[in-house]
DNA sequence: TTGAAAGCGCTAACAA
DNA sequence: TTGTTAGCGCTTTCAA
């Protein structure tokens, strides 16, 4: 193993002006900073981390906990929040939940443990407040919690996108299936859901049915509401696996779609778009989600306030894919 | 921060009695053993994993690089290898090439100057081999490379089943949608095909289509075999994106699955059992993935040598949803 | 602008 | 069985 140590003799410095070179200290003359770098370059030096960790008590890896890494959605954010992160020369340690608070809890305090810089969170959907306020940074994705810093989609308008279109189209009895209201994400798109339909003058009770978000319950959910006795000629999901259980609650009473209802997801992950040219989704921003989130996370870690405790991303778009009026 | 001295002290032992008791030592007394970890308890003591990593050199962290943490199959791998690696005290850092080469090499690097104990890697369908061979473990995760230690399943088995179970329903005219042959699992289910069919006297190369592990290829590779003189009753693709694919160009030609044609996938993602009764797909085990990796790397790292250089999953299982013999 | 040196918290070798 | 101690490779203060 090369040291610091190993450069200094070959560049005939002192380790004080190599550490200095490394970590972009303006007091090296150019001529040292020239043979450090050579040297370097020459003995294809690389620091020790666990070193710089010891030091500085800093050890350049954040954490992710997720509720469902499968769900492509998480997935798409976590490769483009761990690209994010590496061109930060950070490093992303990945813990899936599976939706779980107590393994959230447990991911926590290890990760914790582990001595991350910064911590992810996409908070269970049962989530109320997290148990143990560490002293690292947290900053929650997609979904908020209470005061916490945080990223996520403008969820309001999201839904508000997707009754106007349908509107547009003619649809005048639009339903919603949503995630769990204890969630912030869900409890947003069924406000933004709530607001427009009464704005247009379409809402009604009996148009709306909450539970996970998961593709069983798309499905039962479907179901009750083609029982209901003037059925929806639309319906809004929560997210892609409820807006898929929907489609083949459809599918199951022989009813085609679009031709015969509309179904809209939500957040766009390319299942949706592949899924069938009828299943139209609100896409959300994912790497601007990334993006952002990465930008609050060091700054945390570097100044230890944000600037913006939270952000809101507004550019929600509607895959439009293929779309008809309601057929009665 | 409390330090292995500050538990010396609270328990009246030394250091090096702290230290031996945190690594499980057994020149330890009960006596000091308990007042130990009574100490550890009270003063909610953490050992600074930073120095640890530094006495030691290791960093009880691993990599995994994976083509597609967005594709499920990948997301499920991700999840069950964490939370394996997790139980024996090992973070996992995630890298996505998106199936790029370069991608993976710039991964492959930077993990290993990050300093992981191990690196897990389910290569790009075009790797060769790898470019730098670094000097910590390598293990290979469903893809094999070379002579790498690796855990694959049985793909030949895989597709081998599939054809049986179509050949059972009756169908004769069975084509296959196989990934890029440089690819090892593309390459053994092309294999697992071809040699059944064979057997059973019903194999033609015209009923074989090779390409990307895509949503696109699929939908082009079915709509050309669609286009022959007598078109296939059944399909068997190499993925699931792929199966989708082939679905989706039989609906866009009016065809209904399984109906009028049967279409396998393989890797049995919950988009698959999901996302169409018709969708019969072959299920790899990924949590015995998982589990036979960890192991391998857990052995290489301890022992610098793997018992077994590569481990081969026979358990696959065909997830039969809905199947009916051929319309023709 | 530089070099020398202290020490981050831990493990392991040595002595007792 | 135990305590003492020398570093692991780095950053950073202090003098020069």
């Amino acid at each position: 193993m090369v040291t610091l140590h190993d450069v200094a003799k070959f560049s005939g410095t002192s380790v004080g002006t190599v550490s200095r070179v490394l970590n972009g200290s303006p007091h090296v003359s150019e001529v040292a900073r020239l043979r450090v770098l050579r040297a370097i370059d020459e003995l294809n030096f690389t620091p020790n981390r666990a070193a710089q960790s010891l030091r500085t008590s800093r050890t350049t890896l954040a954490g992710l906990i997720v509720p469902d890494i499968t769900n492509s959605f998480f997935g798409a954010l976590a490769r483009a929040l761990a690209r994010e992160l590496w061109a930060h020369d950070y490093g992303l340690i990945l813990a899936d939940t599976a939706e779980s608070l107590e393994k959230q809890t447990e991911a926590l305090d290890a990760l914790g443990k582990r001595g991350v810089d910064g911590l992810f969170l996409v908070p269970t959907t049962s989530t109320r407040d997290i148990a143990n306020p560490l002293n690292i940074p947290l900053v929650t994705l997609d979904r908020t919690l209470a005061d916490l810093p945080g990223v996520t989609s403008d969820n309001r308008q999201g839904t508000s996108l997707a009754v106007s279109y349908l509107h547009g189209w003619g649809h005048r009895r639009i339903a919603t299936i949503v995630g769990p209201t204890t969630c912030s994400t869900a409890a947003e798109r069924l406000e933004g859901y709530a607001t427009t339909t009464r704005a247009l003058g379409i809402y009604s009770r009996s148009l709306i049915r909450e539970g996970p978000f998961s593709y069983a319950f798309g499905k039962q959910a479907m179901e009750e509401l083609l029982d209901e006795p003037t059925r929806p000629t639309a319906v809004i999901a929560s997210n892609d696996s409820q807006a898929i259980g929907a489609l083949h609650a459809c599918a199951g009473r022989g009813l085609r779609v679009p031709q015969d209802i509309s179904i809209c997801g939500f957040d766009g992950s390319e299942l949706a778009s592949h899924l069938s040219p009828s299943l139209t989704s609100v896409k959300q921003p994912i790497s601007t989600m990334a993006t952002h989130g990465a930008r609050l996370m060091l700054e945390l870690i570097e100044t230890g306030t944000a600037g913006s405790g939270a952000v809101l991303l507004t550019d929600l778009t509607i895959g439009e894919s293929c779309s008809v009026p309601p057929s009665h």
